[in-house]
DNA sequence: TTTTAGAGTTGAACTTGTTCAACTTTTTTT
DNA sequence: AAAAAAAGTTGAACAAGTTCAACTCTAAAA
């Protein structure tokens, strides 16, 4: 069932052979990380990348003067990884957190460097991922130029509404990028 | 001596035989843009990758209430393009401005595809471009978050001072995200 | 079940950034 | 070289978001 989802986001990426997904999913192994525990430490090289089968995870970065600045946060059929860690063995500058009792799903660096080898489009697989990725991101930012923060945060609750209820006003005031204190303010003057 | 320019880049991402890079940029072919011309307009439809060879673009949106968001400048030695439209085929959420004249190396759609088919390390070799680009979309969010806009000004002439003398303050102040009323008040306190 | 820690709310004072309008300076066009 | 069009500056009033402190309301730990 978990290697189900994955084979389906795969698959809603590039059109494969159920061979191929197969063999993909071989490569993965099941985790299970339990409500408050890191996948992830700030510090720490990245092994994995990680596919969300259960649950929900958070990826942020505390900096010098100790904001905690949330990237995003991932839920069932997301990605999660620190990419530059991972790329290039370096210490991760981000720290991934479950926010629940999840499951994830694992392909080591190795592995993945195996698979890829044996099976090239692998390669192609993940260079549409990435590109998607970077349209996000580029959105965002976008997003974050042009919207107010109440604007921001009725997008998010409205994009994410399942996500939404799994955090806490905090949580979204570190992903939007505003104090806690303001998005409760924003809220008393919603609709 | 563009296409030298363009080999150094691919290879300083993957290592290529004098070979594959010969093929790879027998790909492209040169164009030349006058400054103030547009080599991507918002609601075309994205028909090439650019490598820059010479001059500085501006890549933009335009949202409905007329802001003008600028996404990045692109200088010598960057890459150039509206990934969601060129991969989709979807009109262009993006324009793309150069802001001298300029000379760019353009890839096609049919010919980035023949090329990856007949030569699959390139499908590596821009797997590994986008995960850079992802890296860099992912801290400059950071630093939206957890810098002011005088720190974030700091840091871009800093990080960027061979574009930064080329950009006007207001093109600077489109790209921090502020008025450029207030990059000029910024300026004042500098130092 | 009680305690305790964390999440959410509110107000007042404050800082950062915006808006608009008037003006000066620089660059481009004719 | 003059005229026109942009780019940059400044000030005053304003809006958006922060800070801090006090308080209330959960939710989890003992």
């Amino acid at each position: 069932m978990p290697y189900q989802l994955l084979k389906k986001n795969l698959n809603g990426n590039l059109n494969l052979s159920s061979k191929e997904l197969e063999k993909i999913s071989s490569y993965f192994t099941s985790k299970e990380i339990k409500k408050k525990e890191f996948l992830l430490t700030q510090g720490s090289i990245c092994k994995f990348e990680g596919f969300v089968v259960q649950g929900c995870f958070r990826v942020f970065s505390i900096d010098k003067n100790g904001n905690d600045n949330t990237l995003y946060f991932a839920a069932k059929d997301w990605w999660l990884m620190d990419i530059d860690s991972f790329m290039n063995q370096t210490p991760s500058e981000l720290s991934i957190e479950a926010l629940e009792d999840s499951k994830v799903l694992l392909i080591g660096r190795e592995d993945k460097q195996e698979l890829c080898n044996s099976l090239p489009i692998v390669e192609k697989l993940f260079k549409i991922m990435f590109q998607k990725a970077i349209v996000s991101w580029q959105r965002r930012l976008i997003r974050n130029h042009s919207l107010t923060a109440k604007e921001r945060y009725l997008y998010f609750i409205k994009t994410y509404p399942d996500i939404s209820l799994k955090l806490t006003d905090k949580q979204i005031a570190g992903y939007l990028g505003i104090r806690h204190e303001f998005l409760s303010k924003i809220k008393k003057t919603e609709k």
